[in-house]
DNA sequence: ATTAGGG
DNA sequence: CCCTAAT
């Protein structure tokens, strides 16, 4: 079922002896098992291929997360039907998806090109001529409504939005670092062109992408014509009144302009009423109330600590937190076994309670579910029914990291302690939507042990890890298709919105709650805004304990914060001069109708 | 129950 | 991640 798919131009003959990028879509539960076979290949001026260098395909390695999917073969003759050596593997960013970018230089003279842009799926290669040539897109095909068609180049929004034309080689410099975060010493303009093409598009979504370099500041293109965009996205409107739908086609793309050019401080929109000493306060005290952001109190648990250092230990008011049901809970929770074999053979722990200070060895149930009640197995039974389609790829290039997990789930399936997880509940699909999208490629995703086990595994607080650090057992590192999936909700529902955005987008994610997408996001926000200006002087330095965000990432979270204003005014700071504060609100406020 | 923020 | 205040 692999297709080598067609390559344009008159030097597909050639191809053989180039460089190879495989890849395989093979989500079972996709009917789509379309792998799409690349060949990464440069044609020199006069007509020669070069295969890819080591760097060239690093760099488009570092587009995707380690545990891609793509494998890169360099100068292997064979044919490209032999995938056999790649095992499956999924794909983290669209398998429908067609890698394609507009490429002036395609249409022009010089055929200083890389083949992997021109290659396309021979379906949709019409659909590329057109939007190619013609700014005229056909209206996105209804889609899907998997995640992973979602994601999938909006063509509609690319033409010739990316303007890498006109930009200097030193400009295309800064944009090659944006897109993908390092630099290049590469002075050929065409080349840096296409490689920035195709970083954006490898990223999956080029489609809101609309922006141009100037002074070494990527900047956004007001669109003016945006029939086709409506549902695309809803937040291009900050009128609020066209959240979704609705379309005051006059205020779209203004909206935008006034995120990015009013620069002023248009953020209290106060009624002018009073023009007292109190205005003046506002402008100075602002801080009180900064940014609109909710205010709090201190925390019972910060008054509390304070309290206690006046105070002895025993003589503590537990009380005044209301007890209801259970008390104030020093990291602990009551006892709550629900599965009584499981842990009869474990050792019994003990840990230092760690309110009181007091050295009370306390026996360490590991916490309970915060929150409420697990809904109730639904997930788990979903995610297991998702989870048989996929193929659990191993002994491949090393993934530590999920490695005890992957164990775990081993264990678990080997030895299903209760039986109810025999329980075969319907699927229910939610809106259509994810079910194999969103399993595509997260197979690293345990579901299993964290749901019925965890409350059990009382001596496990840390794992090791490869690195030799300890990571905490809750922690799951974010994956870069579950970040491609927060971000693709922030754009679709709009942040603050993590319940609907955990509802739709993450249903098969029995963990990361909604408050995880919000942390997630958060730090998103901080990323995308800390790399650039940094001019990331030291990239790799840090160590990077979890998986690097490709910068297409970062750079369209950016968007979508500027877009939502949810730019904090310290990361504006550290942007290029006061530049945006535009006066919208959130999208709480517009929701409210609070306008 | 959901969301925002601090730790 | 975890926790709590606010809504």
């Amino acid at each position: 079922m692999e297709t080598v798919v067609a390559v344009e131009g008159s030097e597909k003959s050639k191809l053989e002896g180039t460089s190879a990028i495989v890849i395989t879509c093979s989500d079972s539960s996709k009917q789509i098992a379309d792998p799409v076979v690349y060949k990464l290949a440069r044609v020199e001026g006069d007509g020669r291929l070069v295969p890819a260098t080591d760097d060239e395909v690093m760099e488009v390695e570092d587009m995707l997360d380690d545990k891609s999917s793509v494998h890169f073969v360099l100068d292997t003759c064979q044919p490209a039907s032999n995938h056999d050596t790649f095992g499956q593997e999924f794909m983290p960013i669209d398998c429908e998806g067609v890698l394609k970018v507009k490429d002036p230089s395609t249409q022009g003279g010089r055929s200083d090109t890389l083949f992997g842009t021109t290659v396309d799926l021979g379906k949709l290669n019409s659909q590329f001529e057109e939007i190619t040539q013609s700014g005229s897109t056909p209206v996105d095909e209804p889609s899907t409504s998997t995640m992973c068609v979602s994601w999938k180049p909006d063509f509609s929004k690319l033409k010739g939005e990316i303007c890498l034309d006109n930009l200097s080689v030193r400009e295309l410099h800064a944009t090659f670092k944006a897109t993908f975060g390092r630099e290049t010493s590469v002075k050929d303009k065409q080349w840096l062109k296409r490689r920035i093409s195709m970083g954006l598009s490898n990223s999956c979504d080029v489609s809101t992408t609309t922006f141009i370099i100037e002074n070494n500041r990527i900047i956004k293109k007001p669109k003016v014509e945006d029939h086709d965009d409506d549902n695309k996205e809803p937040f291009v409107g900050l009128e609020g009144t066209n959240v979704s739908g609705s379309n005051t086609s006059a205020g779209q793309s203004q909206s935008i302009q006034m995120a990015d050019d009013l620069g002023a401080n248009s953020k209290s929109v106060q009624s002018e009423s009073g023009n007292t000493p109190k205005n003046q306060n506002q402008i100075t005290s602002e801080d009180d109330n900064v940014g609109g952001k909710r205010v709090r109190k201190p925390t019972k648990r910060y008054i509390e600590a304070s309290e206690s250092e006046n105070r002895d230990h025993s003589g503590r008011t537990v009380s005044s937190v209301k007890s209801s049901g259970h008390g104030p809970r020093a990291r602990v929770r009551p006892v709550h076994n629900i599965q009584p074999l499981s842990t009869s053979n474990k050792p019994f722990v003990t840990r230092q309670d760690s309110l009181g200070g007091s050295g009370v060895e306390i026996p360490y149930v590991s916490r309970i579910r915060r929150g409420r009640p697990r809904e109730n197995f639904m997930g788990l039974m979903k995610f297991q029914s998702c989870e048989t389609g996929m193929t659990v790829k191993t002994a491949h290039n090393g993934h530590d990291l999920k490695s005890d997990d992957e164990t775990e789930k081993q264990v678990q399936k080997n030895a299903p302690p209760t039986g109810w997880v025999q329980i075969q509940q319907p699927v229910i699909k939610e809106a259509g939507e994810s079910q194999s999208g969103d399993m595509e490629n997260d197979s690293d995703e345990g579901g299993h042990e964290e749901e019925d086990s965890d409350d059990n595994n009382n001596n496990i607080l840390t794992v090791p890890t490869a690195k030799g650090g300890m990571r905490r057992k809750h922690h799951r590192p974010w994956t870069l298709s579950e970040v491609v999936k927060l971000v693709e909700g922030v754009s679709r529902y709009g942040a603050g919105r993590w319940s609907e955005i955990k509802r739709i987008s993450f249903s098969t994610c029995s963990h990361r709650t909604a408050v995880d997408l919000k942390d997630k996001w958060r730090n998103l926000l901080r990323a995308s805004f800390a790399q650039l200006p940094a001019e990331k002087g030291v990239q790799n330095s840090k160590k990077q304990s979890s998986i690097p965000i490709p910068a297409p990432i970062l750079l369209r979270v950016r968007e979508l914060a500027e877009m939502q204003s949810q730019v904090s005014p310290d990361l504006k700071a550290l942007r290029f001069g006061g530049h945006n504060s535009s006066g919208s609100r959130n999208v709480n406020d517009i929701k409210s109708g609070f306008l």
